[in-house]
DNA sequence: TATGAATGAGGCTTCATTCAT
DNA sequence: AATGAATGAAGCCTCATTCAT
């Protein structure tokens, strides 16, 4: 039983990567199946022996990053814990979207988007977003609140509301981003949230 | 043949009207040709009639939005000429967020979001959000830039990032608020990113 | 429109006769969409053009069938109206399962017969089938009504439980000679529920 | 040896009666092996080491349910050795029917109707069926050939018919029933074969 | 201008079976 | 004897588009 798994995981995990990559790529609804399944090199009964469906392999997708921020491992590091860190969480963004250049940069970002046509038959894969979402703004929000304790910001900012603009301003940026073919909105626009949120800085 | 013509309006934007709630309820690529020429009460040959094929029907749709935002007459208003109208600009978006409750409010954004997948072929798309998401943000800049010539906004005031943060920063948080199913990213968000602009305001 | 609806029919009957054809010969969950459409030399489109889904085309199947009955242009002519037309009934549908031998004779009975697996999914299809052996029993027990309403069928017989006989016992029989690959069991049956309900004869 | 076939007998008895019941409520065709195997709590290769395939399978749960009938632990006792025994044998299908309420009721039927459109592919399981409906009337017959031999039923009486004719009535009766959703079709029709047969008795 | 029938590629999924351990 | 991963053919259906009237 355990050997059994040992040798499972790489079909299934075959299957979550080439379907992370793809979606970043191209995007939930324009990867199908069959285009997975051939990627992974896989056949269709093993996408359907582990995955229920596509919504499945899509929330597994989600929980295989989703796992990735929380352990730390996630391109973008939201684990922060000073203000360069902070940079570094803007600048990891900025970067991977040079990287992939036209290609949607943060796979996050790709499903997000995808997940902003949702229909009420894709519950579950809103759900793993706001998850990802949440984690991601209490990560810096956590970073704000332990700023504020330490009595390095000020006390009228509002940590939550601080990080949900990092979030939200970076999300919507790369969206920019995407669209118009150029870096300089992210740039632009880091530049100008990491200025806002700095602005409460006190003390040293 | 000008007869012609005046008749046959009706049809053509029945269908970019229905094609653009539809889009706006359930994104692009979850709407069928079909689905549109049902909710236009018009027949498939008007659809290949007036539109080369779905994405020219896309195209006319996003120009239709354009011309809104150009001639004003958007549900939201661009033309933002006091920081009041500024303060209307972020609290629309956020008002057509809580009226379409848990459906994506922004067109642009939806459409934008779907064009942030694209592959080469759709290139046309591509450059029209480009093109609206320029509109806006230039149109912000312009309120910025008229600021400062009167005195009123500092002079270390970037225009461009500033406005480009304002667009990125709504179009994330309808998408954090369109997953998360509530409103507070979009309120907080609108907040942080208006008092950010706010603190380069100089004078009275 | 009623030109295009003229030369609508055409298709939409080509998939209907041969689909009941196929259903026939193989069964209902047998025959394949597929199938049905390269027998009728039409396309995918059209079959969910014209029927909603397999299950759509099965309930027009039915309907086509209960048409027939209703207007005496089935294989079994149910309006019977003299003792005689009674032992047709009964002869008609053994000849009809001597015609097609080893194949089932009666499309009711193979509809009916796969319609007794029917899952809760099924309900359309399986009130269909409940409507057309409804139709067969009131066609019988509307001329066992009439003879002892004409005083040659005795009082205590039940017309209605006499009419469930005949068609109960026949659907059952050709189950029976379907399986054993002979007649015998038909003509037996047949035999034994006309001498039943001959039973009940008076007067002349 | 003999050990081993001790231990393995539970598995294979554990498919074959949940293919069973499976095959009673849904229908062969609506089961597939994965669900038998989930509802046996056994694995696939179980499966396959017990029966060459699916079809072995259905071979093996008819062979069960004849074994059943031979040895008269059949739900319904075939051994019918007295009028009221043959009363019993009529209201125990009944019976049975009003127990399972619209699912069908007789496991033979239900096999026996997804046979009738079996293609020669599918021979074995043909004559399995063929089979048991052979025994059934037989037993039925053995009743009628031993009251004619006591003289307690008419000479002109033909024992083999009036047995098809309780079997296939009872058999057309419950696919009647099934698809009417309602137990009067096999109260009338039991009511009525039994009034034929009975029409035969001589004698006190 | 307008209608809707026709087309067929491709999407998602299930199934029966085999293979490796 | 037992497990469940692997396989791929086939099933049902939707889609974007073209054609005929």
């Amino acid at each position: 039983m355990k050997a059994s798994e040992v040798t499972a995981e790489p079909a299934k995990l075959r299957i979550i990567r080439a379907a992370s990559e793809l979606f970043r790529k191209q995007g939930v609804y324009q990867t199908s199946p069959d285009e997975i399944i051939e990627a992974s090199g896989t056949g269709k009964g093993q996408f359907y022996h582990y995955f229920k469906n596509k919504e499945g392999l899509i929330h597994a997708v989600l929980r295989y990053h989703l796992d990735a921020i929380e352990s730390g491992t996630f391109a973008v590091d939201c684990d922060v814990d000073s203000w360069e860190a902070l940079q570094r969480w803007f600048n990891a963004q900025i970067e991977l979207q040079k990287m992939f250049w036209m290609t949607r940069a943060c796979p996050i970002g790709t499903i997000g988007n995808t997940a902003a046509n949702l229909t009420e038959h894709d519950e579950l894969i809103r759900q793993d977003v706001a998850r990802i979402f949440d984690v991601m703004t209490h990560k810096l929000g956590n970073f704000f609140r332990n700023e504020k304790a330490a009595g390095r910001l000020a006390k009228e900012a509002d940590e939550e509301a601080l990080a949900a603009l990092c979030v939200a301003a970076m999300q919507g940026a790369m969206l920019l981003c995407k669209v118009a073919r150029t870096i300089r909105a992210a740039e632009q626009v880091a530049s100008e949230a990491l200025a806002h949120v700095r602005s409460y800085r006190v003390g040293s």
